[in-house]
DNA sequence: GGTTTTCTGTTGCGTTTGTAACCATATCTC
DNA sequence: GAGATATGGTTACAAACGCAACAGAAAACC
């Protein structure tokens, strides 16, 4: 179950999680430049107001989900977040324990600057591709992610 | 130079730096159940390892090259391996700064257990591609990271 | 209805990580 | 060849991170 088409030869310049994870960093530094040097974010930040941007009010577990990040991660952008007054709070009436989240008016104002950026970023950096081949990117990324998920399960 | 097949609404599941950073976690978090669990192993050290065993003796600087890492992630690492007798350091007769690191026996012992695991691991992941995807795959890491130097150098 | 278990969210603490300062040597410049 | 500059490598300090422990509240259980 375990022989094929793929290296016999360990090469880690061939090796999938290395080039993944260093492809993953140069993407976040150049992403950085725009929501940290310009607007002082965290990528847990960014990560937090992009989802409650585009799910609106939602309470942290949730948000814990939407953007695969700790428990512990996502409360303390969210006590910063809100420091800054750009996302507020507001108990949660069926669950008293849980708290709804949602963007300030500046919370949304910095988003609709911030999104055209990361979006036209996101283009130039996607105009690598030939037509097609950005899905055929994140296809791929979504196998490997589900096959990932699946050894998960047989060997925990 | 920014309006294509791309999306153009900005969601988090879609955009390539989140989808790649998750991806790249899920893989390190797998692997790690193999160099980490079984064998006591950083990251750091695993890069530095195979970068040896690959290429033998190697300069620190050339290593912090190889292997995409910091200068000080690199010399902790090799402090760290260096005391576990995995690694040996000699000092460089044309250079007085620098020292040429190899693997001991033991290291290249732990190499070669490593190793056939890491690619069966490497293998079963990639059984989800079908033949070629693997290297359509790497294909496209390519075609974006050197996009993304491409784009570091234009507005640095 | 009381007890146990599960869940949300925060805090404390040890480890990891990167940035900056730092030595020592090498290289470049004039 | 003396001063300036750059480079290899380590150390010191601070920020970020995740795990474990926790309080409070809900669900589940009997």
């Amino acid at each position: 179950m375990s022989a094929d088409s793929t290296q016999d030869k360990l090469s880690l310049q061939s090796f999938l999680p290395y080039r993944c994870t260093r492809l993953a960093q140069s993407m976040s530094l150049a992403l950085s430049r725009i929501y940290t040097s310009e607007f002082g974010l965290s990528v847990a930040d960014w990560r937090i107001i992009v989802t409650l941007a585009e799910h609106g009010e939602l309470t942290g577990r949730t948000l814990t989900e939407r953007t695969t990040m700790d428990k512990v991660r996502v409360s303390r952008a969210l006590a910063s977040l809100e420091q800054r007054s750009l996302v507020r709070r507001r108990p949660c009436e069926q669950d008293s324990r849980a708290a709804l989240v949602a963007l300030t008016e500046a919370g949304l104002a910095l988003y609709r600057e911030l999104a055209p950026q990361a979006l036209a970023w996101e283009a130039d950096l996607s105009s690598a591709f030939s037509a097609g081949e950005r899905d055929t990117f994140l296809n791929l990324l979504d196998k490997l992610e589900t096959q990932l998920a699946q050894l998960g399960k047989t060997a925990p």
